[in-house]
DNA sequence: CAGGGGTTGTGCATTATTTCACAGCCAGCG
DNA sequence: CGCTGGCTGTGAAATAATGCACAACCCCTG
């Protein structure tokens, strides 16, 4: 079925976990994978796999498996991540300076192309590549970068402000790494990673984990 | 329905979600709270939140809504995050330097008791007030520590390593920052967290949004 | 003490997602 | 060319999660 209706977000999760996975083997030079040989890369089911790349149309061979290179490139297309893609970061905290390090690896295309902060003892300084400007000019300079994705590193309590001047700066999807629930219009899009919460959600687990090696 | 049988894994993030808004308005002496209220400031679905109550037992007062601070203690003993608990972090790079720094702060009960890294030049080194350890000598340090949750920032080459040593130095649950899957044995728990996916999946909700100020 | 406005807890209907299971296809081999 | 082993694509069944709707409840006011 051909027809791109709408897609469950746990399909566009499974399809970048996969991709991920295909940009590793790509590069040991294997050229055809089974459905099977993903799940038991990525803990991906098999099945849920195949329907997951149903929805986009047709793709492997039967009896064969899916070219691995191609299978890459379509699912690049599917995220639209196959071109370089400005981001811009506020925040220039030590996760902010994580983040710039971190995709500033060749290896994925999105690239920070501009840093923000309101702490004038930040403003100025110099983070790898990047020199960290006053959020205020956020809007002025997104209007030559045109970044659409925007991402926020910066305390919970700033983290509204920060929404609001991106969102206003064009920003249309936000990644939110501050500790708080943040409010945009309609056709904006975010997601939320949050450490606390994550390890909350652990501890939950742990609690109900059977203690071992008792004896 | 007090008895707890299965909890779905989104009540329990948004239990999270909800306890972190929860401290944050304990700060501002707000006594009472609707889950009506909840949902306007977290997006909680109201009817929603109060199932997710319903699985853990009797909570608020009809009429009323909850008490702040006795829904706050609730969800923080379901979570198992009343008490403090030391975390030990691999990784002792930019993003494992940022976690350090931000676990330091005393708001949350999770404490990162020890930084591991496998690289000569950073063993030794301090970070804020820990100093970087061989990773060789992790598990020997955690026989004493006792920590149960693990936290994994280090290359994705080295995720699976990493994994190992951790599960044989009695670690339970792991969050992990490397952009792979790891395997780990039954009984042990992992969430991962990773940035280009999340970027991914906000890069397709982009390419779906309309086109903005036409005209 | 009766009535009203507001809020909870929850069974049930609805919607979303996963899993199964199998027909149909592919390459290789004799 | 016909058979075999392996793998895909997908309808249908099963499971999971959400949202609705309403009885029961609480406080306040008069």
């Amino acid at each position: 079925m051909p027809r791109e209706t709408k897609i469950p977000l746990p399909t566009l999760e499974r399809l970048a976990t996969c991709y991920r996975y295909l940009t590793d083997i790509e590069s040991r030079n294997v050229e055809t994978i089974s459905s099977s040989a993903i799940e038991t890369a990525t803990g991906i089911h098999a099945a849920q796999f195949r329907k997951d790349l149903s929805y986009f149309g047709v793709f492997g061979r039967p009896g064969i498996g899916y070219d691995v290179d191609d299978l890459k490139r379509r699912i690049a297309g599917i995220l639209k991540v196959e071109n370089e893609q400005p981001v811009i970061l506020v925040g220039a905290g030590n996760l902010g300076s994580a983040l710039v390090g971190f995709f500033g690896l060749p290896q994925h295309n999105f690239h920070i192309v501009a840093v923000f902060d309101n702490n004038p003892r930040k403003i100025g300084q110099t983070l790898w590549d990047l020199q960290v400007q006053d959020v205020g000019r956020l809007s002025e300079t997104n209007a030559q970068l045109g970044a659409r994705i925007g991402i926020i590193a910066g305390p919970a309590v700033a983290a509204q402000n920060i929404t609001d001047v991106l969102v206003d700066a064009g920003i249309r999807v936000i990644l939110n790494f501050a500790p708080t629930t943040i409010r945009v219009p309609d056709g904006v899009g975010v997601r939320n990673v949050c450490f606390i919460q994550e390890l909350a959600v652990l501890s939950y687990y742990l609690s109900k984990l059977p203690e071992p090696n008792v004896g």
